[in-house]
DNA sequence: TTAACCGTTCGCATATCACGAACACTGTTC
DNA sequence: GAACAGTGTTCGTGATATGCGAACGGTTAA
């Protein structure tokens, strides 16, 4: 039951991997720079930019290299291919309308939070929170949607989850104790939803709701968030989480049904 | 002026690329599957795989490794960093709404047709034409907006182009004759725009305008595309190419714009 | 029970990659 | 106008990381 007797890795690889998201982060860079931001020779940097430019992943315009196409395409292609954009996209649309508030539909890998999809609502703030939400990955235990997920997870999962990457403050309501997260999560279990009260981002609330596969297995979360003056009593406390539940199982029964027929 | 002295590249990139392309093609794989699909060892294939998870480009479920969000998050970084999406993709919507049909903002890399941005208008037909537009990359020389660049490009990169990829055949309407398609792209020069007249896909036109950065370098092309029975007439002959090439103008003086600003 | 599949691990031989030094080119500076 | 400080690029070499095959552990089917 223990994955972790960490199997050979080729390091030519990892160094590529590195090089891919040195220029995202740097939004294209000339060899030079990169290769002093990696640790490489000059020399080695170029043979990585050469091989990935040929296979097009990379494309240099003048003297600086940058992340092509290719990456959008591998990532729309992603995207499509994911059970919760398939068989979520329209029901997460439909919950921005309804709402009219933002709408996120993530997924959990490797222990963090990666976002599938989002919708604007007519009324939808937070253009801090929406840059938030660009993150490349972030961590679980301050949101809705993530605390959603790990509701769901079996204790092992969590513990390793949490071992890994420890409770990180982001706000000063963000839970950071041990002890508090679990009932905290306990309580998700219960009510079938969780919150998000300013332990992401100061100002901004949440409601989330997770999509459980018929297996048992979480696939992701749906949430709705927005600022803290509008979400509020009634609202917050039961339309929310009544609209937020009611799309999660929309999309269950969706997948479900997908999954059925396939089995044909 | 020549870039050819092909440099020294690295296989194990190479062949994690191929690893990402074929994940990407078969919507995820085992190890056994992947490596007879690559020729590689069984052993060997399955240190790349082990490696892109480790890099959290890839994800296993099961005993099938799939390719991560982290491409999604990838592409859409890479999507935001491109001057045509910044600058271009609110007049894209825009002219969809004009226009109600299919828009396409597409961009040159590698002597291929790359999609940037797409937008369906209220009207917006071809469930088809959609479909062939997902592809990973195209070929220039029969689509109104390859055309729109091709015609912009320096005769030698022109020809280096048509070199490498020929002109394949699509439909029975594509220009496969080198000396028509010079002056067809003489004729796109004069008019400041390009037609794909069923030269792609049976029944489906096009108009297509390049979008010229001011030191004269094409940036990309924008599109309005639909079925031929609409696409007629004075819309074809005239509404469309000043609308089109309205747009990108517009999304020129934005380019020039921001690239004015930022030299300040 | 056996057999035929998986995915994974490991040792070994060899091909591959990292480095530094040199090159070509550009723009700057004096 | 010449020397210089920056680029990006190429190439030879030695160290080592990688590919392979064989074997292992597991699951499913016969």
């Amino acid at each position: 039951m223990n994955d972790d007797h960490s199997p050979r890795t080729l390091e030519t690889v990892t160094r590529a991997c590195r090089v891919i998201e040195a220029l995202e982060e740097l939004g294209g860079a000339g060899v030079t720079e990169l290769a002093d931001h990696l640790g490489l020779s000059k020399s080695s940097t170029h043979s990585y930019l050469a091989t990935l430019r040929e296979q097009q992943f990379v494309v240099k315009s003048g003297d600086t290299y940058e992340l092509g196409l290719e990456f959008l395409y591998l990532g729309t292609a992603v995207r499509h291919n994911h059970d919760l954009y398939r068989h979520g996209s329209e029901e997460i649309e439909r919950l921005a309308d309804e709402t009219g508030e933002y709408v996120h539909l993530m997924a959990e890998q490797h222990g963090l939070e990666r976002n599938v999809y989002k919708v604007a609502g007519e009324n939808a703030v937070g253009a801090e929170y929406h840059a938030r939400k660009q993150q490349r990955a972030d961590y679980l235990h301050f949101s809705s949607t993530g605390k959603a997920v790990l509701a769901q997870l079996e204790t092992g999962r969590l513990e390793r989850i949490l071992d890994q990457y420890g409770l990180v403050e982001r706000t000063e309501h963000t839970i950071t104790d041990r002890e508090r997260l679990y009932d905290e999560l306990q309580r998700v279990r219960e009510r079938g939803y969780a919150v998000n009260d300013e332990e992401e981002i100061q100002g901004i609330r949440a409601v989330g709701a997770p999509v459980v596969d018929s297996d048992g297995t979480v696939l992701g979360a749906v949430s709705v968030s927005g600022p803290k003056s509008r979400f509020d009593g009634e609202l917050f406390n039961e339309e929310l989480p009544e609209a937020v539940i009611g799309s999660a199982n929309v999309i269950e029964a969706n997948v479900n049904m997908s999954s059925a027929t396939r089995s044909l």
